[in-house]
DNA sequence: GTATATGCAAAACTTTTGCATCCTT
DNA sequence: AAGGATGCAAAAGTTTTGCATATAC
């Protein structure tokens, strides 16, 4: 972790209207830092378990500085199927998922004419779009191989 | 439960490689005989309990029940945010859902346009589609009134 | 009659909460 | 110093499972 990380997240957090705790560091650090874009809470706490020097957080305060994340916009949770929930750090613009039932990898796609679509039929029916999200479920090119 | 009613959600479990048990039948009807598209396993739980002379069924069975009705393609179960999973029955084509979050109401839709543009996304990144779905949230025209 | 399904109770699993203690500001 | 955050353990909620008994074919 370092410094100047550490400042970075520092001044999101706070930006977010949070304090700047431990816990909160290295939650938001691990999700920016890592490659992996989609955390369970227990992902989340196996990580920063295994991760070097420091201790692991209570799988409790997991839940309750991702769900606070949520609130503050930082984070989009997450429900596929199988019902557990998945965190995914918000960074850049919205987006949908393809997720492949063999291997567990998730894709991102953004469709301008889906998005579109959508707004046209929640129009129609005079409802006011607050959230939506497209889960495509299915055998990814790799896995389709073995 | 008439006869009728009866011969036909036997026949129909029949087909699907089920014993046409009591409590296949019971749940099988209240699915197709009640204008409520969207259950829990609670909400059959409590439907069956209220539903006159019959005893309530256990919930370990509605839940054993239900989820062989999936895999016999006769149920669909979808997971809306929240995280409790949602049954509905397999009649009828693949559509997608409007979720109002003030009162909970689901309403169904489905759009052209936005499944060619799904397939399209999948075979460019050469992808099997499984299966798919598309949940919007946010507020009814009626909730939008109150 | 045999294999399968059900009921009941207990377990498994994810997520939330109460409370004493500790940390950030 | 004061309010909010954390850890721990316990609770809550949903779904699954083991096992003895009952049911369908």
């Amino acid at each position: 972790m370092k410094n100047q990380e550490f400042k970075i997240a520092e001044q999101k957090t706070k930006q977010a209207g949070l304090k700047a705790t431990i816990p909160r560091m290295r939650i938001l650090q691990l999700l920016e830092n890592s490659q992996q874009r989609h955390w369970s809470a227990e992902d989340v706490y196996k990580a920063l378990l295994d991760s070097g020097d420091d201790e692991g957080l209570a799988l409790a305060t997991i839940y309750r500085v991702l769900t606070q994340f949520e609130g503050a916009g930082l984070v989009t949770r997450l429900h596929f199927e199988g019902g557990t929930s998945v965190f995914e750090l918000n960074q850049g613009a919205h987006h949908d998922h393809l997720i492949c039932i063999k291997c567990g990898k998730i894709e991102e796609f953004f469709d301008e004419a889906i998005e579109k679509r959508q707004q046209a039929i929640a129009k129609k029916k005079n409802f006011d779009i607050t959230d939506h999200c497209l889960h495509i479920y299915g055998v990814c090119a790799l896995c389709k191989k073995l």
